[in-house]
DNA sequence: CCCTGAAAGTGGCATATGCCACTAATGGAA
DNA sequence: TTCCATTAGTGGCATATGCCACTTTCAGGG
């Protein structure tokens, strides 16, 4: 500890959690390259084929993210033909999403260079200690976090 | 295992990390939010204020982030005033970064709010958890990874 | 000293994500 | 049946990030 530790180190576990993210993000783009998807991309299809025809807000849930940011992640998806919406038949309040015939084509395309990255990942550290930090990262995610109101003097 | 398995899940190594950032990211985005700073702004000013009045592409190297992307990301914090840049004394190409006093301020101010998110955090997982949590996301951040070069027939 | 390739940033373009203000439907309560 | 709170999405606006094409400087080699 000569200087100021070498990488990234803040103590922060948000910062340290997006420089991973980056990082990894990264190589599995680079993988999933020659499809044109990004590993975001290829995630959202994945997500949309192992669920059911599901709303919106299903996926929005699954994923943890904003409704809004998933209905505009699904725009390059649509445009791109890879994904329809259609109407839900009881609330019409719903919007289904489910992967065209192209999207799914695409899906099997790109699993063959995911899991190619995949298992690159998992010889490098070890497939037990990725799925060890698979599950850790998933405890974090569904933590029930919530700050202390922030009231110390109301 | 009645239905598809709870949450995110694709056993992607990448997919579950973003998930994983999303959610964090909410959190200590919520915490630091009466700061009017993103945790990603906080990070930003927290890791120049950590280095040397650093060179861009050592930024950029420190937090593995593309050099254009924090060109990017400094602009707003440059135009909020809480960060100024100036060219380096002996390559002209280089340009270095430091905090303003308002920016010290503001990391400062954000620092008491960031330190509530991190013992909450902390308190959620285990101090030690943690730890271990983010050495395995500076491993993997680190990893030297590299696709096999796609040549099966070449 | 001139030319060339590497190094450091910038700008443009595109996707990823969030929050907020709204609009459209629903599901009761009155 | 009418009205209101809730639920599901949309659109706009802003930040986060990447890649690519350039432009400006440097560092050497000749």
């Amino acid at each position: 500890m000569t200087e100021a530790r070498k990488p990234g180190f803040s103590d922060c576990n948000n910062a340290t959690l997006r420089r991973a993210a980056r990082s990894l993000g990264r190589f599995y783009d680079d993988a999933l390259g020659p499809t044109g998807l990004k590993s975001t991309q290829f995630g959202m299809l994945f997500q949309i084929h192992i669920s059911d025809e599901p709303a919106m807000g299903t996926i929005a849930e699954a994923l943890i993210m904003d409704l809004s940011a998933l209905g505009h992640t699904l725009k390059p998806l649509i445009r791109d033909g890879y994904v329809e919406t259609f109407p839900d038949k009881d609330d019409r309040r719903v919007k289904r999403v489910r992967l065209t015939p192209q999207g799914q084509a695409k899906l099997d395309e790109a699993l063959k260079l995911w899991s190619v990255a995949q298992r690159q990942f998992e010889n490098k550290v070890g497939a037990e200690q990725a799925a060890k930090l698979r599950a850790a990262l998933d405890a974090v995610a569904d933590l029930d976090l919530e700050m202390p109101a922030a009231a110390p003097s109301n």
